[in-house]
DNA sequence: TAATTCGCTAGACCGA
DNA sequence: TCGGTCTAGCGAA
């Protein structure tokens, strides 16, 4: 066995890190490296699984006590003890340990030591301890030496190597249909998969055990389910994937494949070290794991984009995702369909052709937001896995640990559960809200604070250690209508992270506009804005979210009561200077710009309020409409003007639709769509009467019981187990039903349902879509409970009523509009 | 495993 | 048949 040493110089983007243990039993980090077409697996021997402990008194003591410890049933010693420095804590003691099964037995035991006031950073996992402490990027770039010692590469330095641009990562994803008896789910234990695919930048290709057609293009047939499933994972062997793509993997097709594949006995060995995947709990759902490689479950990504608002599904299905993403139609095979092609053969090209199609979708949904995770990757420096299973909060929590430890200081523990339910009681008073004037305004002006509460929190300095500093000329200076104020003297840790991120994106923005739209530079400059722009949104949430290592209620409370007070002021101005303001919400200014004024007017007013703002607070015109209207609530309160419901258009026709029925998922597509109609005539073309028209043709298709499903389903989320409702209304049992039919639906399912003729509440007549039959609906409960509803409050800003929609040629009761 | 508060509306159910 | 109270879901910011 040869020893030979390199320079710094090797160089490779760092795909994968785990922990794991040699044959000393000590921990060891296993790096994974894309080099050239290899991923090679480096060793890392040198960094101790490690945690932190305050002395009650003198730590020197402590250090000697606990070093003569045993801790658990293995007796295991603490190898190293060390006085450290911390920026926010004394007494502090580092102990190191040798594998991190030593680390947990004596993190249970110290919990309860005498002489140790608290334990730090005790919880977070090794190999994430491991790129922390060396600075790593996931998917980023490394440098690195090393030396091979018995067979084995040792890593010796390591660094993140800022390389500009993103490699070309080997991508491809996999898809399996399985056969399912009877219109039942598949049992991996019982039904087999008939067909799987392959897909990746250069080919898509099915496999399947289909006896019925022959000689299609990129499709192999197997003799057996067993002969498949190796083609499969030869396949993906082959490809030497970075990151394999599933939709709903983690779910469905990882645990269907390896159930199967043990059936046959085969090793469905995909890490890039030959390990199989690992199948982990996380939370209520599974999470499947490919060692040295990145399994992306596009699914489980969608479904975190969607949190990060911009991405608004009705549903999450493939299909759904595709044609909301990238505006293409993608045909769907109910999975009962495909138990009837495969047994019959008819159809069974469509059948090829949908399962490749699966393998192409989740592919293109993965390869779109790629480069968003990475950037994710950098910025929480955490696997891809890890990212795309993560959250907001996650993301926030990733930066400011890593802000932690560069400055020196301590990690905050995780709130205890009493602690957390302490700061669900006590909630604090968000933005402000101002009543809207009803009614249709012309010529507006819309103004918004840019990343209001990130500028805020910068501002003023909020941060939990410059709370209520001793300082008397703080006080004075900057104290939060909340009544707490804030250090003016020293930057504050979480206004240091917010101005850099918004420096950062700020830079990159500009930086965007010299390079050619939609081009790759563009793509991956806007993915790095992107990723900025997630932390910018959700820093203020995660410093108000109870189980937040980093909570403050008084710093939230403060961003909050100085945001409101901004608002308001900006608003008084705005009076002071003869603009009417129409509404505010949170950050925004709602102004009608009176006959004698113009926009320049507007421009100045923003460049004055700007001058007076503190620090990088800034004040932008979001846009200038030529109409919008605001409706008056529905219910009790009819007079009181609605909040957070209304609509715009501006000068080239464009519509902005905030709030209404439309937007929303739970309402059935007839009237989402009329009252986009019904919006559209009357702020596009200020003609009401055409608006009556459209309602009323609706009416009529309606009673006509010609109205297709499609345009009847209303989607609504299962968001707890169906036994725990207590009211049960039209979604929950409309679940009930199909679930007694045969149908899976679990916690987190979309479903949508029709309301039908048969039954008496509408609870009862409410029915999963695909148990009706074309036609059955209620015209009666479409008309009054959906498509009015929808119309009646614009319509009635006319001062038109509900009987001049129902009754055939009364016109207007007229009252002054216009 | 989990970002916040503010706000609107529906549908079930109850009692007058 | 009405209004009030409750649960529930979803959207705005």
């Amino acid at each position: 066995m040869s020893e030979r040493a390199e320079g710094i110089g090797n160089e490779g983007f760092l795909i994968d890190a785990d922990s794991a243990l040699n044959a000393q039993n000590e921990a060891e980090i296993r790096l994974f490296v894309r080099i050239g077409n290899k991923i090679e697996t480096f060793y890392d021997a040198g960094l101790k699984p490690y945690f932190y402990a305050i002395a009650n008194g003198s730590a020197e003591e402590t250090r000697k006590k606990l070093l003569a410890e045993s801790f658990g049933e293995q007796q295991a010693k603490i190898l190293n003890a060390e006085n450290v420095e911390k920026e926010n804590a004394e007494n502090a003691l580092k102990l190191e340990f040798k594998n991190t099964n030593d680390l947990t037995a004596a993190r249970e035991e110290l919990a309860s030591f005498p002489s140790i006031k608290e334990r730090r950073e005790f919880d977070i996992p090794f190999a994430r301890r491991y790129l922390l402490d060396r600075q790593l990027k996931p998917m980023g770039a490394v440098e690195f030496s090393f030396n091979e010692k018995d067979g084995k590469k040792f890593v010796g330095e390591i660094k993140s190597a800022d390389s500009g641009e993103l490699p070309k990562f080997r991508i491809g994803s996999f898809d399996l249909e399985t056969y399912t008896e009877g219109g039942h789910f598949s049992d991996a234990k019982q039904d087999p998969i008939i067909m799987a695919s392959y897909a990746d930048s250069e080919e898509a290709i099915v496999f399947t055990t289909g006896k019925h057609s022959h000689n299609e293009k990129d499709v192999i047939h197997c003799a057996s389910e067993e002969e498949m499933i190796a083609a499969l994972v030869n396949k993906l062997n082959e490809k030497n994937l970075d990151v394999i793509v599933t939709y709903n993997g983690d779910g469905f097709d990882f645990p269907y494949l390896k159930e199967r594949a043990q059936k046959y006995g085969i090793k469905l060995n995909l890490g890039a070290d030959g390990s199989e995947p690992s199948i982990k709990r996380h939370g209520m759902d599974n999470a499947v794991r490919i060692h040295g490689r990145q399994h992306l479950d596009a699914y489980a990504l969608v479904r975190l984009l969607s949190r990060f608002a911009d991405l608004n599904l009705v549903k999450y299905d493939i299909e759904s995702v595709v044609a909301q993403l990238f505006g293409e139609h993608k045909e769907k095979v109910h999975y009962t369909e495909i138990n009837e092609m495969w047994r019959s053969g008819k159809d069974f090209g469509k059948l090829i052709d949908y399962c490749r199609e699966d393998s192409k979708a989740a592919l293109r949904i993965a390869c779109e937001y790629l480069p968003l995770c990475i950037e994710l990757c950098f910025l929480a420096r955490q696997t891809l896995h890890d990212v795309s299973r993560s959250s907001s909060g996650n993301i926030v929590e990733s930066l400011l640990i890593g802000e932690s430890f560069l400055t020196n200081r301590l990690i905050p523990n995780r709130p205890a559960d009493e602690i957390v339910e302490q700061r669900i009681m006590q909630s604090f008073v968000g933005g402000y809200v101002k009543e809207p004037i009803a009614g249709l305004h012309e010529n507006l002006a819309v103004l918004d604070f840019r990343s209001l509460y990130p500028t805020v929190i910068i501002s003023h300095n909020i941060s939990p250690e410059t709370l209520n500093c001793a300082h008397s000329d703080c006080r004075e200076k900057n104290s939060a209508p909340s009544n707490n104020w804030f250090c003016v003297k020293e930057e504050g840790f979480f206004g240091s992270i917010l101005k850099r991120v918004l420096k950062q994106r700020m830079e990159l923005r500009a930086e965007m506009k010299k390079h050619e739209k939609g081009s790759p530079s563009y793509m991956q400059l806007h993915a790095k804005q992107y990723a900025l722009k997630i932390v910018l949104n959700s820093f203020y949430g995660y410093l108000a979210y109870a189980r937040s290592r980093y909570y403050s209620r008084e710093c939230a409370a403060a961003v909050t009561s100085w945001c409101r007070s901004y608002v308001q002021d900006v608003g008084k101005k705005a009076e002071g200077d003869g603009f009417v303001v129409i509404y505010n919400d949170t950050d925004s200014e709602f102004l009608k710009i009176p006959e004698n004024k113009t926009k320049k007017d507007v421009e100045n007013f923003v460049e004055k309020v700007n001058s007076e703002l503190p620090g990088n607070m800034q004040l932008e015109i979001e846009g200038f409409y030529t109409r919008g209207i605001f409706v008056t609530k529905r219910g009790a309160g009819e007079q009181e003007a609605a909040k957070k419901r209304y609509a715009l258009i501006d000068g080239s026709g464009r519509l902005k639709i905030v709030g209404f029925e439309y937007v929303r998922r739970d309402w059935a597509v007839i009237a989402k769509k009329t009252q986009k109609e019904v919006i559209e005539a009357v702020l596009k073309e200020g003609n009401p009467q055409k608006a009556i028209e459209i309602v009323k043709e609706r009416i009529a298709w309606l009673r006509s019981g010609s109205v297709p499903k499609e345009e009847l389903v209303t989607f609504t989320q299962i968001k707890k187990p169906l036994k725990s409702y207590e009211a049960i209304g039209p979604h929950t049992a409309a679940a009930q039903k199909a679930i007694k039919r045969g149908k899976q639906l679990d916690v987190g399912s979309i479903i949508g349902y029709i309301i039908t003729r048969a039954g008496k509440s509408i609870s009862e007549k409410a029915e999963l879509e695909e148990f009706v039959k074309q036609g059955d609906y209620d015209a009666d409960y479409y008309i009054t409970n959906q498509l009015l509803p929808a119309v009646i409050k614009i319509i009635s800003e006319f001062g038109y009523t509900k009987e001049d929609l129902l009754q055939g040629g009364k016109q207007q009761t007229l009252s002054g509009w216009g």
